[in-house]
DNA sequence: TATGAAAGTTTTAAATA
DNA sequence: TATTTAAAACTTTCATA
């Protein structure tokens, strides 16, 4: 399950995140190695699961996605039960972009992403009635100012 | 700018956005066309930015980033000049995800992926030694409980 | 929209450091 | 053990019907 990644491995993968669509040709000239080596590396890497899923970012505005909506959820059930069916809910509903379990006062974050603020309130009406949740607060986005989802190596 | 995306469009984006590796002959068997009309589309797509970068997700944890914070930010603060430095910080900085401005009580929310906890003071630090911040909230994640970028299409 | 051919890319295998 | 070379299989790209 787990990798030693060196210096090389590290550079493919920049590479592979900033552009997966490049070839391996030339993937190898950016790091400074060769088409087979670069090959082997990725693709152990990939078995390894360090390299998940290649996909393609899409516009969200472009699409009729024009709000994001971030939640912070305090729950006054904490019991196995209940958060098992509350995961299930989330991880159901595609407009659930994100979702953390978080340390402290409030118990979980989501980012959820919708057309509008009425899809938003839908959402938020189907999910309550389908959880018991203590306190919701929903915080509107209103400038997407900075979106990456390159880890910073 | 803009485009008119019909059927079989978004039948394509959700095959890249699944997986971006496939294929056009697999492309167009899964959306029921062939390979000339599909690949036409997609180069449309591109073109008009709402297909915009083709990358590799990467596993988080294995690579050392075992710590995410969730930021929210209070500012006292609403100058053009004070929010134009703010924002270069933000853009600047690798380990800041996403940053955006919300409607209401609460300005800012960032997405932060560090190695741990001191990482993350390191970090806060020298953001708030930056620009003058009036209140600041960290919300550790404990658990990602569902993590995407796919659109609901 | 379909066909097909040229150019380019990935993948495997064998040979080499 | 990792890298280079080389060649087969497959894919993309684009002109033409």
């Amino acid at each position: 399950m787990t990798v030693r990644i060196d210096d090389l491995d590290r550079k493919i993968l920049v590479q592979l995140q900033q552009d997966a669509g490049q070839s391996l040709d030339d993937i190898a000239r950016n790091v400074g190695s060769s088409k087979t080596p670069v090959w082997n590396r990725i693709r152990k890497m990939r078995e390894a699961g360090v390299i998940r899923q290649q996909t393609c970012l899409l516009d969200p505005e472009a699409l009729g996605f024009e709000a994001c909506f971030f939640v912070l959820i305090r729950t006054s059930e904490h019991d196995a039960d209940w958060q098992a069916r509350f995961l299930e809910s989330l991880k159901k509903r595609p407009e659930v972009q994100e979702a953390h379990r978080l340390a402290g006062d409030i118990d979980y974050i989501l980012k959820v992403r919708v057309a509008n603020a009425r899809a938003y309130d839908v959402f938020y009406q189907a999910l309550i009635s389908e959880v018991k949740i203590h306190n919701v607060t929903a915080l509107l986005s209103m400038e997407e100012i900075k979106s990456t989802v390159m880890l910073p190596l």
